[in-house]
DNA sequence: TCAAAAATGTCAAGGAGTTGTAACCCGGTA
DNA sequence: TACCGGGTTACAACTCCTTGACATTTTTGA
């Protein structure tokens, strides 16, 4: 039986997820602060932490450090709210594996969650680096290089990327991409998207003009396929 | 039910292969050589194919390059024989997925076997697809493959066989199809209905003036069956 | 049974709506 | 101030839908 501490103070969030993931077949550990969530961490060993980076007492981002300070690799998830930096949970390398911005998807969540914990349980490698057509993508350094050389790739461009990697053979809505790789708080016009593809393709593919990896579904949106 | 394909000339390791994979549960589809190979994994579209270098007709080298050139993604494995070390790389180049070298061991190719099917099915759960005749269609990728080819389908098209797939056997008159595929707004004349149906049958049917698929009721409408 | 009428199949062209892409603008930063 | 990332805008290029015309098939009615 897999053991998820849930770290998050809002009541009806809170709720709502520990239903969500005992109906799903989870056992569910609650904490309403970051001081208890470090502590059920250690305390509890869960498989999976999905952590709230705006916390009492102590944020979500100290707790996530301090939880890798002890040499704890628990999988973890950020939950960070609307216009926050992301960069800062991952970019400052604090350590949680993923991130999901609110208001999110109930399924979005737990896709992601059962993504992690399959790549601990070790059935999966885990994706720190995807290789497709003459390009890599390391993850952890942050970069990727198409025959080597390396790509100038503005932040925003190397989220979606990692974003269309993620959900490979998906075909992705432009909302949705506004809704993941932008912030919530004022998504920009859905165009922007569509000239963030512009500059990856160019960058990316052999052929810009017929692209073989980010693909346009006419009406829909995109779809990334390796 | 996982069904495989057993691409092996010789007879004896065709058989236990065969054996051996049905008492692990799955189907199994034997071909002899390569050009009746790569016919069934188009017509059939197995979830694995499993393929011998050294084929009479057609190398499995060749077959593998024909099966992905269609954009067909199935997993493939190959069989080599030992001493065919170019094989090796160029198999893996010319897109299969995994090979093990003859003799090999059962346990070590059935390993292999699930762990490619654990793979593939990681990156597209709930998968949401529907077979009939030899064209299978995914709607989570929102693709539709015949033999194993990409099919080149409008949103409309795409919209439409959703809908007959979901009422399929009923007799689905004209005005229902506008009311529901198409936008109720401004609706087209009926005419558009079949201008469409056309389009679909000419891309699904094998022989497009005499559909088995979608076949006409006259004076009312169409109706599909699989 | 045969011809007219109606319904459907097929093709091609026009046009509305979508997407590709370059250029511009703007705020933050060195 | 110049620069960089990222958003907006404008227009070109393209895709797809619709529609009309005509061919073919089916139904109807003498």
């Amino acid at each position: 039986m897999l053991r998820v501490l849930i770290v998050e103070d809002d009541d009806s969030m809170a709720v709502a997820l520990k239903d969500g993931f005992e109906y799903e077949g989870y056992t569910v550990l609650l904490a309403r602060d970051g001081v208890e969530g470090l502590r059920l961490a250690g305390e509890e060993s869960p498989d999976l932490i999905i952590l709230d980076v705006m916390l009492p007492k102590m944020s979500g981002m100290e707790v996530c450090k301090q939880i890798r300070k002890v040499g704890n690799r628990v999988p973890i998830i950020m939950l960070t709210a609307r216009g926050q930096e992301i960069d800062k949970v991952l970019g400052l390398k604090l350590g949680a594996d993923d991130y999901v911005t609110k208001p999110f998807g109930y399924q979005e969540l737990l896709a992601r969650v059962e993504a992690l914990l399959r790549r601990a349980s070790g059935h999966e490698e885990a994706v720190e680096s995807y290789r497709f057509g003459n390009v890599v993508v390391d993850f952890k350094r942050r970069e990727a290089r198409k025959n080597g050389k390396l790509l100038d790739l503005s932040p925003r461009e190397f989220r979606l990327l990692g974003y269309f990697i993620d959900h490979r053979g998906e075909v992705i809505p432009r909302d949705q991409l506004l809704d993941t790789v932008w912030d919530y708080d004022n998504p920009p016009l859905t165009r922007t998207v569509d000239m963030h593809v512009a500059k990856l393709r160019k960058k990316l593919e052999d052929v810009p003009a017929e692209p073989r990896f980010i693909v346009t579904v006419h009406r829909v949106g995109y779809k990334f396929t390796a």
